[in-house]
DNA sequence: TAATTTTGCATCGTGTACGATTTTATTGTG
DNA sequence: CACAATAAAATCGTACACGATGCAAAATTA
């Protein structure tokens, strides 16, 4: 019996749990000078493109559910980066707002994409091929979205 | 001051991110069969290659460290997957053994890749393009690891 | 409108990740 | 040989992930 395909290098899986972690590491010199880790980071960047979002949003953004968002909210809300209240409309929201100081580290954060994306290109590694993968994953995700919902 | 490339949809980290959880969670109806979370089918199909690997050699295989591993490890060894015992020419290395009962395992896992690679492919994601995803990957994945070793 | 269902969020328990520190064993050096 | 340096694991503390459950508010329905 041919067992090939369990062998870690011909796994596609691996690669990306991989990767996923290695570029989370990436972050962290430039995260720590912010006082935020990685999924922190993700909730600043959907609510600095627009405030002012229910949990709710946010895990649909995020693709996390409340059980991970919510201690992490609150860990962002001891760190003064945020505001969680319940909305006067619905009393089932919880309405997300940044503060100041989270508003603030924006400007801070501007330069983080463009940094990363240096360190990741070389000669083997073009802003082509780059695109191309996320264009690659984008697809995937919608496929693996779908593939949950109907197991 | 154009803050575009803040913008989630714009960034190459998140979709890597969010698709190495889905896969996870693809993996999980395969892997609540064998009674295995997915950290630990990786140490199994390692395992499953050559058994007999020093906790260090599985370190780099699998790019986790022993804070990682060694309790992980540890719950492995608890359901009875693998045995740990210190080796005998030097006592620092601690060699793990797959059991009777993580020896076969193998051959329930054997579908497991071709399973998941079903549910992947569709019209829009052929196998050529999972092949150059991970050979993207692969190289992305070479790239960072000097990276961080140069921090 | 009272009972039921649904929705939005929080909480709990378990299992990773990982930086930092500790412990023990081996190696290198004077 | 003594002793510092190095190496391999383990441990600790914090922060995710996530399945399962709980709970209160709102919507639905009998």
């Amino acid at each position: 019996m041919d067992s090939s395909q369990l062998q870690l290098n011909n796994q596609i899986c691996f690669p990306i749990y991989s990767t996923s972690r290695l570029i989370t590491k990436a972050y962290k010199p430039y995260l720590d000078k912010l006082g935020i880790t990685y999924p922190q980071y993700l909730v600043l960047l959907v609510l600095w493109e627009k405030d002012r979002k229910t949990v709710n949003e946010l895990t649909n953004k995020l693709m996390l559910d409340t059980n991970t968002l919510s201690p992490l909210l609150k860990r962002m809300e001891k760190m003064d980066l945020l505001q969680r209240k319940r909305s006067q409309e619905d009393q089932r929201n919880v309405i997300i707002e940044l503060t100041t100081k989270g508003n603030q580290l924006k400007s801070k954060a501007l330069h983080i994409p463009e940094n990363l994306l240096g360190t990741i290109l070389n000669e083997e590694i073009s802003l082509d091929k780059v695109i191309q993968l996320k264009e690659t994953l984008d697809a995937l995700i919608e496929r693996l979205k779908t593939n949950i919902r109907n197991t």
